[in-house]
DNA sequence: AGCTGTACCTGCAGGC
DNA sequence: TGCCTGCAGGTACAGC
């Protein structure tokens, strides 16, 4: 699921592709999903796009920024002609989400205006006009008009689109109750003072936003197996050493997911369309009567804080 | 206050 | 074949 690795997969794709843009419009197509008013980001130019735990803040140069949570299934589609180019360069097709876009679940859609004053551009639009040969314009809405176009899907309904002054970020209730984020300011001391003392079972807590931001299901799962910890454990009995082996097995556990561009479970994809691959690497997440990678025995599946969990019984104590 | 369970929503897999 | 049920999960919220 979309966790830490997967959204800053998508921040470091719209880092790249609408910093420095100008938001033409706002075309929302599922209110119940947007609040505040779309026209106060129109003519705004993007500014910067932070990560909060697994909450997206894009920055505009008016004052105001856009909140987006994708929480299962949002999916955040850069399409314009220099990301149509790299796009084809890498040999995958934004067919893996279903083709044409927009689709039946795309909830919102922000135009974006390409600066011609960008060097980098410059030198993508041209080739990439031509290579294109119609058929990427035949597909979607990447045109002539030097436009591009930033979708938001999101098949399930979860996610959310707050438009917000960016002084008002932080008085979101998300964003307030967020508690301290691995790869960034959780500290080991820290760490250990939340699980010793904590009541609840390591996993769930793990999984607490308000406690800790970052990780979800898949990677809890992983980096619980990583430490050889059983996620039936009571938080407060894991030792001092379990307790230092588990924050360096959450730390690697969420790197290795960005490495690989973040897992596709459901329906993740990078800004480009692109799924992830590190689903192809998951230690013992989904992968229920299968062989442990270390000792072989079959996974287990149960069900904890009503998520479910796996685990190797042999290798987790 | 802190923890647990359930609703939200849709697509899909499995059973009959 | 096709309907029905259950399941997936990040967060918000009700209830204990």
């Amino acid at each position: 699921m979309p966790e830490l690795p997967e959204v800053e997969t998508i921040r470091l794709g719209l880092q790249r592709y609408i910093v420095g843009k100008k938001i033409e419009g706002v075309e929302v197509r599922l209110p119940k999903i947007v609040s505040g008013d779309p026209k106060n980001i129109i003519g705004a130019k993007v500014v910067d796009v932070r990560r909060f735990g697994k909450g997206l803040v894009t920055d505009l140069d008016n004052g105001y920024s856009i909140a987006i949570h994708i929480k299962l299934t949002g999916q955040l589609i850069y399409k314009g002609t220099e990301a149509a180019k790299e796009t084809e360069e890498t040999k995958v097709s934004i067919d893996k989400i279903g083709g044409e876009l927009p689709n039946k679940w795309t909830h919102a859609i922000f135009k974006i205006k390409n600066q011609k004053s960008k060097i980098k551009n410059t030198r993508l639009q041209l080739p990439s006009a031509k290579a294109d040969g119609g058929q990427a314009s035949q597909k979607s809405k990447v045109g002539n008009d030097g436009n591009a176009y930033l979708y938001y899907n999101d098949v399930r309904q979860f996610g959310w689109i707050k438009i917000v002054k960016t002084s008002d970020v932080q008085k979101l209730a998300f964003f307030k109750d967020l508690g301290p984020e691995f790869l960034n300011n959780l500290t080991m001391i820290q760490f250990n003072n939340i699980v010793s003392s904590s009541n609840s079972l390591i996993k769930p807590l793990l999984m607490d936003q308000k406690k800790m931001s970052g990780i979800g299901n898949i990677y809890a799962n992983d980096a619980l197996f990583e430490a050889r910890i059983d996620p039936r454990r009571k938080a407060k009995d894991l030792s001092d050493t379990e307790i230092e082996t588990l924050y360096n097995a959450i730390l690697k556990v969420l790197k290795d997911g960005l490495k690989y561009g973040g897992a596709t479970e459901i329906n993740f994809v990078n800004v480009l369309g692109q799924e992830g691959g590190y689903q192809d690497h998951f230690l013992v997440y989904g992968r229920e009567k299968q062989p442990c990678r270390v000792c072989k025995t079959p996974i287990q599946k149960i069900k904890l804080g009503g998520r479910g969990t796996y685990f190797c019984p042999k290798c987790q104590k």
